[in-house]
DNA sequence: TTGAAAGCGCTAACAC
DNA sequence: GTGTTAGCGCTTTCAA
């Protein structure tokens, strides 16, 4: 289509220029060509675009199959709307791969380190040795994770401030008085499980409180796995049993509140909760929910910023950044209550 | 990479013709490029490809800016995952256009029919007249939509039936002997409200009952919908109250049912409720609902299979692919306690 | 069955 | 400033 282009006065390299917003040609040749481009509803062809400037415009989003969690989750469908975001702003066009299987991932491998299609690929997934890391580090496709990688010390990521969070849900609960703060903690071999594991322990040990093994249980961010480890806290002899839950999803708190009232009991009343997420919707199941928020459409954002910096200027040194949390203070936890007491 | 492929033997055509899996190539020969490709660790350039070959293995799914509920519903994800099925079944790569405003998806429709990219587009959205339609009808990009499109008979759709599903639902509530069916109908700007709302209207004349506005109300598939919906019917003067609700979408049926409750009512006892979707976690609230099921996840991967057809044959005539619903029936119809009585 | 050669539509040096 | 030219890496006739 340059041919029809170039039909209205200039070469096809002048045209390339104006499509492409180049400096470097008089404004009236510019306006006119603009003008043409328009009449004749021109579109450059992104295949001969991606091979000759050898890069496609183009990001991919990866989905391991270890996440099953995508349609019981609030957090993927959030973190899917801050990428295509940022996706947006960088003019990038989003590539979506949700793997099903081991085996598909196999196959999709091969593609996502194929050259002139990708320009950088974002992994959402925050478990433990990733196979895929290892692979994009060797063939040096740029690559950021959303989820801090502790083994690949090269490796780029954002992730939010796990470790402060679940260290302010503790110290917050700490602070208003319970003596018996326990903890339902995600799976151990996510960084997200360990890190806000890490904040909890530390919250109680900075107060002088020796860690009791017995207060806390782990779960698996799902609901379901709230339920069996609150019944877990609560089969505890009574005087052993928490008067407080750190829990390390709203998911898993959902699941701990509804064990907790099928026993009888509710919250801030009898145990108080403080979740982890702020995912919740506020005109659902347990509103009231203390937890910490933690900006997950930005970090998807905060991922496609970053994997541009590293496509223009290289993968190192490795990018890290880490956006913040807070608490969000609301009636599961009982700093309402006793204000208004 | 072809140079290096070459150097062990053959040209280039039939190195490529190997890549391809095209027939005319000596088995031997075949074997032996297989092997270097496999030494090189070889990967073809997509866009070279692309450009060549004149199409380029991608398809992309759009989703309206009017799509708010992206991240309140299960929905999406699940659809997302049936396309992606799809996609990978037919080694296709999914690209994905989330539209956050009006004018982002002006930018992006012309990116969206930008030759030598896309293969074909998936439209997620049910709304009526979507531009989109009408520019990729112009274009001759191929796509289908998801969910029936009634003012472009030239359009390819897949979806589920809702007609039937909700004859169905109404018709299991009059069976049951319900004197008064009510409808919480969806937003009437979404083919899915309005057959929902039709299926329910010819289930009661079928049965020779008059249809009653007052016992029609309109939400908007939301949970908030719903609850609203419902209020205005408890409101009814007491000889006009329905005993059954047939509600259009899962959601609405959760606000529908906590208006209940706030007013001190429960399901079924007075009144019954079918939802529609069968998208409620079997964990949280509200377990018990009798529902709709529809193969949200099964829609998306059809949509790719009509979408291939379209891309290998063109898009005429328009296929229209429309999937089956069923009735599962839990307690919150009433039925399993009639039997049991 | 295989090889040679001509592009696919665009970008980017380089010369003008 | 603008035009000329040489590819980007692959597919695909067309001959051999």
């Amino acid at each position: 289509l340059e041919q029809v282009a170039e039909l209205a006065g200039v070469s096809r390299s002048t045209v390339s220029r104006v499509v492409n917003g180049q400096t470097g040609v008089r404004p009236d040749v510019r306006r006119r060509v603009r003008q043409v481009i328009e009449e004749t509803g021109y579109q450059p062809n992104m295949a001969a675009r991606a091979l000759a400037a050898g890069h496609a415009g183009i990001i991919g989003l990866v989905i391991p199959s270890a996440v099953a969690s995508l349609f019981a989750d609030p957090y993927f469908p959030r973190l899917i709307q801050g990428i295509s975001d940022g996706a947006n702003v960088h003019d990038q066009t989003l590539t979506l791969f949700v793997f099903h299987s081991p085996l598909e991932e196999e196959k999709l491998n091969a593609r996502l380190s194929q050259a002139g299609f990708l320009d950088g690929v974002i992994i959402a997934s925050s478990h433990f040795n990733d196979p895929l890391i290892p692979h994009l580090l060797e063939s040096e496709t740029p690559f950021i994770v959303v989820g801090r990688q502790d083994q690949f010390p090269q490796a780029s990521f954002v992730d939010v401030d796990n470790f402060n969070g679940a260290y302010a849900a503790t110290s917050h609960l700490l602070r208003l008085g319970y003596r018996r703060v326990a903890h339902i903690s995600g799976p151990l071999d996510m960084v997200a499980g360990v890190d806000r594991l890490g904040g909890y322990h530390t919250a109680l040990t900075d107060r002088g409180r020796a860690a009791e093994p017995d207060l806390v249980t782990h779960g698996d961010f799902s609901r379901a796995g709230g339920y069996i480890a609150m019944q877990r806290l609560l089969h505890l002899p009574p005087e052993e049993r928490p008067d407080a839950v750190f829990v390390a999803s709203d998911q898993m708190a959902l699941g701990a509140w509804q064990a907790m009232r099928e026993a009888g009991l509710d919250a801030p009343a009898d145990v108080a909760l403080v979740g982890y997420d702020d995912l919740l919707p506020a005109d659902g199941e347990l509103p009231g929910l203390t937890t910490i928020r933690q900006p997950v459409r930005r970090t998807g954002a905060a991922a496609v910023d970053a994997l541009m910096d590293i496509i223009v200027n290289g993968l190192n040194p490795p990018r890290r950044v880490i956006l913040d949390t807070h608490l969000v203070i609301r009636e599961s936890c009982g700093a309402l209550l006793r204000r208004t007491q």
